[in-house]
DNA sequence: ATAGGGTTAG
């Protein structure tokens, strides 16, 4: 029974199962000079899955690079943009013309501070303000005049400075500026800003900064930076870009905090040509980056996965002899493990000591994460014993980042005392996603006793049970076989407030192919109605023998087109288990045929001149059985019809490499040796080949030729 | 949080 307990839920949940690689969304930097010149589409929108079905494959059009850089060129950029549009670097450029500038050089001056012989008073009289309730202005409003000295300029700056919800700042600030006792300096508005953006009120800094045009006051690079920085927070990035062309319209040339800044703005935007355009441009005109520009780039490259990108943010480093920090090394590991190289984020790593630097929570979590992902088990527990040897600093993120690894690697006695750990700290009490990754380690290790104990102690604690937490325990209890226990923590779950999403529904759907007993299947398809009744329908529709296959055609693109895209391949797997459970076995293929009319299943078949392919291993057992079976009626209809076969055939079902989703390589194998196919193991573990030759003659075996074919 | 820019989970 082992090998049948791999449902879909394990091949399809599990991304190790399914292709993963990633593709470089971008060029090697050294090429973008001359790709510049053309028109080059660097959008990852190809690699997506469509959200709605469509029978023909939907190629989403994206803007074209001229497009998207249309806004920056067509505006601030004008003239400069062009020339390093279309002239490579290496042409002369005449001295006595040098390039204009896009930044200053040098930073933005503070003015100094001065000694204020009030400030125990007035930081006394803003620790009140600070602990006064801001519901009732008119309240507030009646403290400010208790003031203990007058509110000139220096005395109200340093109030100002001291306050901390936005709303209090803000209404200081107008209760100052309509005294009329001094102008309003720049500073006065700066510091304002600042509070507010904390509160994320970008109307009401714009309306700040309008009231400065309107009223005379300069505009400097702290405040056009806090503006933008502002907008970015407040996802308004139009508005970023907005006052970023406005300085340079009137005159003010941005320092590298302000161009930082906005080189995050587009980041953000993931205009990563309009990035290293804005880069190379300050570079070329004499600005050497600092850590902070560098993190910026390093954290696009990491977003799009694009390790060429890291590599050259490296180099620009080195070449410029500037050091990386801990922040710079924090943003790269984490790029490099999005880049799916745990490798190099293992050797930066230890560059990053070698360097002296001390690894901090951060850097810490990135790393533990990416080895958890990887499932580089040695790795991660060689890092959880040197933290904890050099008593690295650990914060609560970093503990349920260790939690997870440890699920995803399968360390349950690990687990276990980092989570009794957690107990017994003062800072770091399990939440509910430490229980969540707990009761994902007991269940994917099948330990129904001590998941069922350990959401007994959730419900006690009073932690909230999340919808993960529930798909775990309804998958371990539903592999168990215990399927009253199931039940209860389905129903306490929703008296909880779990809203069951299309994973718990996929995974209820794998529990229903795996029940023997029609009273246990009953029990979970009561639950599964409760959480999506459609489903159940279609469900009754496809077993029922009289259903014709127009009719579960219209049906299944309507129950798929409603489900989420990553659950969409889980839950046709089910259906294909539950109908051949149910000895509906023509059912099965039309619902393979439907999955991948529909898409679901992409890189099924490969084909080359010397070898054809089968690739099951994001399919369920039943799935891959199936595809099996029409693979081989394919092959016999190409024998009849007497057209080319190649030397070699071959199937893959991979092996998982997480311990605990085994099971599709021994089934499979055990249902061949039923068939009496001609495949072999091969060498490498989880496939699976045979000969043409073989393969011939055992289908000629299976399927002869019909005689009056021959006459 | 004491006038401005960058890094952490599900």
């Amino acid at each position: 029974m082992a090998t049948v307990l791999t449902t879909a839920i394990d091949v399809c949940f599990n991304p190790q199962n399914s292709d993963t690689k990633k593709h470089s969304l971008f060029l090697k930097p050294s090429l973008l000079r001359q790709s510049r010149t053309r028109k080059l589409n660097i959008s990852c929108s190809s690699l997506k899955q469509p959200k709605t079905l469509e029978e023909e494959p939907i190629t989403t059009k994206t803007p074209s690079l001229s497009e998207q850089l249309k806004p920056l060129s067509a505006t601030t950029l004008r003239q400069e943009q062009t020339q390093i549009l279309s002239k490579p670097k290496s042409v002369w450029v005449n001295p006595t013309r040098p390039k204009r500038s896009v930044l200053s050089l040098q930073r933005q001056k503070r003015s100094a501070y001065s000694y204020n012989p009030q400030i125990k008073d007035l930081r006394a009289f803003a620790q009140k303000l600070n602990s006064c309730n801001f519901t009732e202005k008119s309240e507030f409003l009646s403290l400010l005049d208790e003031i203990p000295h007058p509110p000139d300029r220096d005395n109200a700056l340093l109030v100002l400075n001291s306050l901390r919800e936005w709303q209090k700042t803000h209404t200081f600030f107008n209760w100052v500026k309509s005294k009329n006792l001094f102008p309003m300096e720049t500073i006065f508005y700066n510091v304002s800003m600042k509070s507010l953006r904390f509160g994320r009120q970008f109307q009401l800094i714009e309306e700040m900064a309008l009231e400065m045009v309107k009223d005379g006051v300069e505009l400097d690079n702290i405040t056009y930076s806090t503006i933008i920085t502002c907008a970015k927070r407040c996802n308004l990035y139009d508005k970023a870009i907005e006052w970023f062309e406005r300085m340079y319209k009137t005159g003010l040339m941005p320092d590298e905090v302000t161009y930082s800044a906005i080189l995050d703005v587009y980041s953000k935007l993931r205009k990563v040509e309009e990035v290293l355009s804005l880069y190379e441009r300050a570079v070329a005109t004499g600005w050497k980056p600092d850590a902070i520009a560098f993190s910026v780039l390093g954290k696009m490259f990491g977003e799009a996965g694009d390790y060429d990108g890291i590599r050259y943010v490296l180099q620009e480093m080195e070449s410029m002899d500037v050091k990386p920090n801990v922040v710079v090394y924090n943003t790269l590991l984490e790029a490099m493990g999005r880049a799916g190289k745990p490798g190099l984020a293992r050797s930066l790593f230890n560059e990053m000591l070698e360097a002296g630097l001390t690894p901090n929570e951060k850097t810490l979590t990135a790393l533990v994460k990416i080895y958890g992902k990887a499932r580089w088990a040695k790795d991660a527990l060689q890092l959880w014993e040197e933290m904890k040897a050099k008593k690295w600093p650990m914060d609560f993120i970093l503990y349920n980042t260790l939690l997870n690894m440890c699920a995803d690697i399968g360390l349950e006695e690990e687990a276990e005392r980092l989570f009794n750990d957690m107990k017994e700290s003062v800072q770091c009490k399990p939440d509910n996603f430490s229980y969540t990754a707990m009761l994902n380690i007991y269940g994917s290790g099948g330990k129904a006793e001590k998941a069922m104990k350990l959401f007994e102690e959730m419900l006690e604690a009073g932690v909230q049970v999340n919808v993960m937490g529930c798909t775990c325990l309804v998958q371990c209890l539903g592999k168990a076989k215990r399927i009253d226990d199931l039940v209860y923590v389905f129903d306490l779950s929703i008296q909880r407030g779990v809203k069951p999403d299309d994973r718990l529904c996929g995974c209820l759907l794998s529990v229903m192919a795996l029940c023997e007993s029609s009273e246990d299947a009953e029990k979970v398809m009561a639950c599964l109605e409760r959480a999506n009744r459609k489903l159940v329908t279609f469900v009754n529709l496809i077993v029922d023998e009289k259903t014709e296959f127009e009719t579960v055609k219209e049906e299944f693109k309507l129950v798929i087109n409603a489900t989420q895209v990553e659950a969409r391949r889980p839950f046709c797997n089910c259906l294909i288990d539950i109908c051949r459970g149910k000895k509906r076995h023509e059912r099965a293929h039309e619902l393979l045929y439907l999955g991948t009319l529909f898409g679901l299943y992409p890189g099924l078949h490969n084909k080359t001149i010397k070898e054809w392919s089968l690739d099951v291993r994001s399919l369920s057992v039943g799935a891959a059985e199936t595809a099996l079976e029409e693979w081989m009626r394919t092959l016999a209809n190409i024998i009849k019809r007497q057209e080319d076969l190649p030397e070699l055939f071959l199937a893959q079902t991979g092996t998982g490499t997480h311990r605990f989703s085994q099971g599709l390589a021994n089934s499979f194998a055990l249902h061949l040796q039923q068939l009496s196919a001609p495949f072999r193991q091969s060498d490498r573990a989880g496939i699976f080949v045979a000969t043409k030759e073989d393969l011939v003659s055992w289908l000629e075996s299976k399927f002869p030729p019909l005689v009056t074919s021959q006459a």
